[in-house]
DNA sequence: GAAATAATATAGCCAATGCTATTTTTCAAT
DNA sequence: ATTGAAAAATAGCATTGGCTATATTATTTC
């Protein structure tokens, strides 16, 4: 079954082209695969920017797990080049770590800000944003910006 | 250090509660855990919806991934009651997993149709929505739904 | 109905991400 | 300098989600 190929919708309740659905899936678990890498590099790099030194202790609080999850974590972090550790010393970023943190946090604050621009509560578009993030293209990422744009323009022009 | 609270923002690059991101990375990390379940159960509906059956080699098609991962994975949807599974015979949905499916089918619809309306491209929006889609809050969806609402009613009214 | 094909099941492997319990090292106080 | 507390490292385990290779079971085809 399903020899006949259906591109793009058919109907309502129609399957998608299979290709472009596995695309999908295949493009999703990518995203996952550095999702944690994400969050830990842009976490360090707040902790850094903040107290001057970013702890296991600290990052483990933070994340809300166990500290030696922390300690396999930064390790995966240090072999794929984004942090330096000196036995019993903070956590610091290499310049790829720093690079990748910058590029994380502005993501990160685009879809935030976006979310509360469209009525999203503080807290939930906190929430929300902590997951959605890692999945936001770039494309996604300029229509939100477009759209937050818009939306201060429009307050600084006093719309309703 | 950091004793000393800091509830929200504080200034630019200050660091956020501590109470609230440790929230946020443990509602994500609870939704990663049930990604899975619910992209097989949607998919499965699908399926079902447009075939009649949902085989292992047409879910492991869809989603890009080996026949076993699908068995494996289909054991869990059986003991998780979303499924029932014959041996030889096509997977079919439990009440639950009709209702998640539901659900899930609902609010992916929604991601995708508001990134698509937001201006990002049919194909992108598909790629964005299907790992967006499982961080997606009620109230996220809720802003989401309202925001569409509004730009079609605009577009009926003929706005630029 | 026997053979070929297709679908499913199973075994065994790996990597990632979490945990607890324990040891080792560093740092701070006395 | 010793000691006590804090931080980090390590060991060992579980679960999830992938894979390949192979064995079973149904289904088609001849
Ligand atoms: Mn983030
Ligand atoms: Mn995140
Ligand atoms: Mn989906
Ligand atoms: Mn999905």
């Amino acid at each position: 079954m399903s020899q006949h190929e259906n591109i793009g919708h058919d109907a309502e309740t129609g399957l998608i082209d299979a290709n472009a659905q596995v695309e999908s899936f295949r493009q999703t678990r990518n995203n996952r695969r550095t999702e944690l890498v994400e969050d830990y590099v842009e976490l360090i790099a707040d902790l850094l920017e903040d107290g001057g030194e970013a702890r296991q202790v600290d990052i483990a609080q933070r994340l809300g797990v166990a500290q030696p999850t922390v300690a396999k974590m930064l390790k995966r972090l240090g072999a794929e080049g984004y942090i330096q550790q000196r036995r019993y010393r903070g956590i610091f970023l290499t310049d790829a770590g720093r690079q990748l943190a910058e590029l994380c946090r502005e993501r990160h604050q685009i879809v935030e800000s976006f979310l509360c621009s469209i009525g999203v509560s503080a807290e939930t578009a906190r929430i929300d944003a902590e997951g959605m993030e890692h999945h936001a293209s770039p494309e996604t990422l300029e229509a939100f910006k477009r759209f937050l744009i818009q939306t201060t323009s429009s307050r600084i022009a006093g719309e309703a």
